[in-house]
DNA sequence: AAGTGGTCTAGACCACGTA
DNA sequence: ACGTGGTCTAGACCACTTG
């Protein structure tokens, strides 16, 4: 099961690729408990401590949660979480308060040549398409393009047209994909007049695009989405260390 | 020396707190190499386990390197490392390339409420006030304002005018201040007419605004730094994990 | 009281770089 | 050959949570 050769791959890496394989295929679920670690290491023939190794590296990838006295869960994606890991704005004093949403469009649609190479997908795949309006405080500040794959997501479409806030968490719940990672691209651009006129400004005003793929723990790309933000009252906080 | 009272602070992050304080009063120096996880063991009174947990911890900080089979030694900020790390604009294609930098205006100011406020000073102390264009394959694409506190970074005034491309290089080996994080708000700005004159576009195109607040170990602020930056060619580019 | 994660130890061996 | 960091073990004890 576990190599032990010379010069191959470390066992804590080995393990962790078990405990990534035992996630990916659904065998450990999202929010649910994981065995003690020393369950694991005399289930896979190791010490506790090389366990721990594989676990921490996992709990620094945010993939697993660890809590004292209780035990090691597999992460879910709670709002908190969502607001504090995948978004970035906040107002200009620094505050991050989760905006609502309202969908302006949704529909199925070819997926235009961007939208097939950002998320893998031979050309002309038919993707969703959703257009929202996000307010802070009720005045409307961020239109988002969010583009995903037919398949799985079609039924999004279907609903009674209102979708969560969160959608990772729904991504999560209703489609068992979880999202850890994202790439985003930031660019100043000017807002078209239907920008303009979804935001209540003049055509032509600087916005903040934020154009992000969202990314599941194998790396494969779930969610192409594009934000555009006034930056009047907000701003894109990022920290790097 | 160290407390081992129980329910006390863990000893490994005792041990951690003393390897910041030997770099923090310049015991150690950046690019030199540190005693070895056995011997500071031994210094310490702990077990190597208990230095080496320290040790990874700060290597995830980016404030020591390890290298197998020579030894740990303090970062440094070579060139490569500062644009890994600190710079985050790539053109087009993803390729992040180091642009040059001429100068257009160097002095010394009285700080404005801004400066004084993002570098802790008292209103109007005296600082520098640096205003550079940076070019990208001889193309003019970003204009940067630097703000430094005129104590102890006076002397780059009196210079021949010519300052390295890689400030943060030059901060550490004249000024032995190491940048090791730092907090970055981004906003989309319309072009003022010297932003336009400079990089040869026209007034209100939009721009990315990053403003920067540079920060040493212990969080104390060093430097403020507006860039203004033509995203025409080029985009921010942000990982989440 | 029992079980979990969190810390710490002492010692073994491996992989790597230098001399 | 030697010293370094890198991995792994076995066991101890502590801190926290739950039954």
């Amino acid at each position: 099961m576990l190599s032990t050769e010379k010069g191959g791959i470390s066992l804590y890496i080995q393990v962790k690729d078990l405990l990534i394989a035992k996630i990916g295929n659904g065998d450990w679920v999202p929010g649910n408990i994981i065995p003690s670690e020393i369950n694991l290491a005399r289930e896979f023939g190791v010490s506790q401590g090389t366990v721990r190794k594989a676990i921490t590296e996992l709990v620094e990838n945010n993939v697993l949660t660890r809590k004292q006295g209780r035990g090691t869960f597999v992460s879910t994606h709670d709002p908190q979480r969502a607001l504090f890991h995948f978004f970035h704005i906040t107002d200009n004093d620094g505050h991050k308060v989760l905006p609502d949403s309202r969908v302006l469009r949704i529909g199925i649609k070819k997926a235009s040549a961007k939208e097939a190479s950002c998320l893998g997908l031979a050309a002309k795949t038919e993707v969703i398409r959703i257009e929202r309006v996000r307010n802070f405080s009720a005045r409307p500040t961020m239109v988002e393009t969010i583009t995903l794959p037919a398949r799985p997501f079609g039924e999004l479409v279907g609903g009674n047209g209102e979708l969560p806030n969160t959608l990772y968490e729904l991504y999560e719940k209703q489609f068992g994909i979880t999202i850890h990672s994202a790439d985003e691209k930031l660019r100043a651009v000017a807002a078209s007049k239907r920008d303009a006129a979804v935001l209540g400004l003049e055509a032509g005003t600087p916005l903040l695009e934020i154009e992000r793929v969202a990314l599941t723990l194998d790396k494969s790309p779930v969610e192409l989405r594009v934000s555009r933000c006034s930056t009047h009252n907000h701003y894109y906080h990022n920290t790097i260390f």
